[in-house]
DNA sequence: GCCATATTTTGAACTGATTCAATCCCGCGC
DNA sequence: GCGCGGGATTGAATCAGTTCAAAATATGGC
């Protein structure tokens, strides 16, 4: 602590002229100022652990309150002159309004709370930068949760948002066998927007944003039956999941009008990890009948599924075709580069954030809205090509969307 | 709404049976509890937009306010049978402490305030889930910005953070070539304990956690010379982070312990994205003299060098070896499987909460702290093996830590 | 049963902002 | 010179908790 008391030393002066951020100056203003307020009132710098008030500010600028209260929020009616002197006494005393007085009084927090299942899932990373870029821009800041696809955590986390008096929430829901969605209701009931991110809650009406799981699901496995493809397993993620359920109906509704029965063997229950993909891959290649295709229901698991083939070394697509739901990260980087669908999540988490915040500033209808995202299908080696080396201008001519 | 509204009459009071999430019953207690009380005073049942107060709650259970906050905090002074008094009161106005007025009055906010450059690389998540780990346990909660290494963005970021009264703050911090650290010295003084993670701003001392990069690099460029490369190129980040500059003093004093002369041409300097890694790499294996191994200094750049080798059909590691700094998802699925430094992401993120909860109880000499984390050599095909198959033996071989 | 002491319980003061009715001030028309 | 209208400014009340000195109650010893 001590280099820090004599780095302050050197420049507490500087750090005064950093004021909310807004405020910022090249090296030759901060010398000048450095200057020019060493002369006249630095023995008035703040030294103490204590944030200075409005009160403060006040009396410093020799206004009311109520007047630099008005000169924080913009409003319409301050003077010129007074404007002045109150942002002068800020920058002077480094004033930080306490937001906690603000929201105490107020009843916006200015915070938006997002639950979400796991950020190690490179899909929701993505999705949080859109949401952020959505929000920043109207003042929010996010607070972030991993409930691991645990009900009763989510239920907790819940809780603890509401006790922080969030402004809205963004959640991903845990898969839900008693269908208890009394938490997201009792949320909005007592006026805090909630929006569904990426999944529904069975049987419950309310704002989201998802993709069309049925739709990119089937193209995915229209794919695959259209390079001849009929004995094609699955491996999906919990049949709680409205997400899972409608991956599912895409599969069943392309081999149904394919004339495909579909063999109960061949689809499998996994729960969206890495374990899962693993250890489903391998039974499902060890038993029999062995399918020529697989289609793995999320990118984690994909991984997993991509695991279990090297350890069985069963080459791809040679002995068996690969796709995933889900873009995987260096997916494009693979040999074989792998077939996969592909998620809009940035995108899903902007429009996420944007329905949260109209309704934040109530402009809407007050009926629950679901935004559908579509998904995209990119074909990879893993389902068309040799698996082995392939030339440079094939790789380029994968079809890629440039950011 | 309306669907929502026929919801809630039917689980209103089911709802209210989750209590903070501290408090939940199988579905046969709710049916009981559900008659029991629609017998009683189920038209007590809170309906408006409003939370309960303290207030409402003490009346209720006939205390003063005092006895509720007391059992709020668990203070030790409160009977056992208040205690079940206000109990049922909470629950019965399902009660939810209003935080704002709690931080207001404690001057204790329960939050962590979390800024790092990008959260969409792949290395932070984990650094997140082992802070998340950290701090839980003790009531705090996360918020969490993106800076993409924009040190005016980090400044806005810190006086957001300041205004909201977080306890404490973990940053990675932006490149700096400034050196104005004014706002991290003014949080500091304020009271507000900050603690640096993957990165340390040069000139400053301040609590840290960080990863031996010297020592990383060097393992690693150790090895490409052991395997007897003598023109080994790497790309680096902005010579403006520490991290950067110790990943480079590792690259030369391998070389210097190995005798070989630095060649500038081979030594570039990008800004840890994708990009920077693919252009870079392009350019330097399409100048002269072409370099036999080349090791990129994180991950994002090492994924855009595999896109530039790609591109250019230029085997690895065949014609040239490949090292990357970080582990990068999936890494191991790529043929080659790519020899990689992994950081111990998780840990880093472990220790620095802990480190940061050790500062907020106050418990610690007032001395900042530093601690350093090694990171692991994870030899891969990329540098070693042939490019092609490998056989499942040769796979599992490769060294694991299971999570 | 009484007094001293320990334990519970109470409630008024306080935290730092916003809000808004009341007041002040200024220019303008007559 | 006076009254009026309207924008600028003020400051007391308010938000929902915590805190802590004082009051109430309980415990124990004699």
């Amino acid at each position: 602590m001590q280099i820090t008391a004599i780095y302050r030393a050197i420049t507490s002066i500087k750090s005064e002229l950093n004021f909310f951020g807004f405020f910022f100056a090249p090296a030759a203003v901060l010398i000048f100022r450095l200057v020019h307020r060493s002369l006249s009132s630095a023995q008035e710098t703040n030294i103490h652990k204590r944030n200075a008030t409005i009160q403060e500010v006040a009396r410093r600028a020799k206004v009311s309150v109520g007047t630099v209260s008005n000169v924080l929020n913009n409003s319409d009616a301050v003077s010129g002159l007074l404007q002045l002197r109150v942002g002068q006494a800020m920058r002077d005393l480094n004033y930080h309004p306490n937001n906690h007085a603000r929201s105490l009084k107020s009843r916006r927090s200015s915070v938006i709370g997002i639950v979400i299942s796991d950020i190690t899932n490179p899909f929701f990373p993505l999705v949080l930068r859109g949401v952020e870029s959505a929000i920043v821009q109207h003042g929010y800041m996010l607070t972030i949760f991993n409930t691991d696809d645990d009900v009763e955590r989510e239920r907790q986390i819940f809780s603890l948002l509401r006790t922080h008096r969030v402004d809205g929430m963004l959640a991903v829901v845990a898969p839900n066998p008693a269908n208890d969605v009394s938490h997201i209701v009792q949320a909005i009931d007592m006026g805090v927007p909630v929006v569904c991110l990426d999944r529904t809650p069975p049987g419950l009406s309310v704002d989201s944003v998802v993709v069309d799981n049925i739709r990119g699901s089937a193209m995915c496995v229209r794919h695959l039956v259209g390079l001849g493809h009929r004995k094609i397993a699955i491996i999906n993620g919990s049949s709680w999941l409205q997400t899972a359920r409608d991956r599912f109906k895409g599969y069943e509704m392309v081999l149904e009008e394919a004339n495909i029965k579909i063999d109960r063997a061949l689809v499998r229950e996994g729960d969206f990890r890495f374990d899962s993909g693993y250890k489903m891959t391998k039974d499902l290649l060890l038993s029999h009948p062995r399918p020529t295709a697989l289609f793995v229901a999320n990118g984690t698991m994909g991984l997993g599924a991509l695991q279990g083939l090297n350890e069985l070394a069963i080459s791809c697509p040679d002995q068996i075709a690969l796709a995933i739901f889900d873009e995987i990260p260096g997916g494009r980087m693979l040999r074989p580069s792998i077939t996969s669908v592909v998620q809009p999540a940035y995108d899903l988490g902007v429009k996420a954030g944007e329905l949260l915040i109209s309704r934040l500033t109530g402009k809407m209808s007050p009926d629950p809205v679901t935004i559908t995202l579509q998904a995209e299908l990119i074909i990879g080696e893993s389902t068309t090509g040799s698996g082995r080396a392939v030339t440079p201008k094939q790789f380029k001519t994968l079809p890629r969307k440039k950011k």
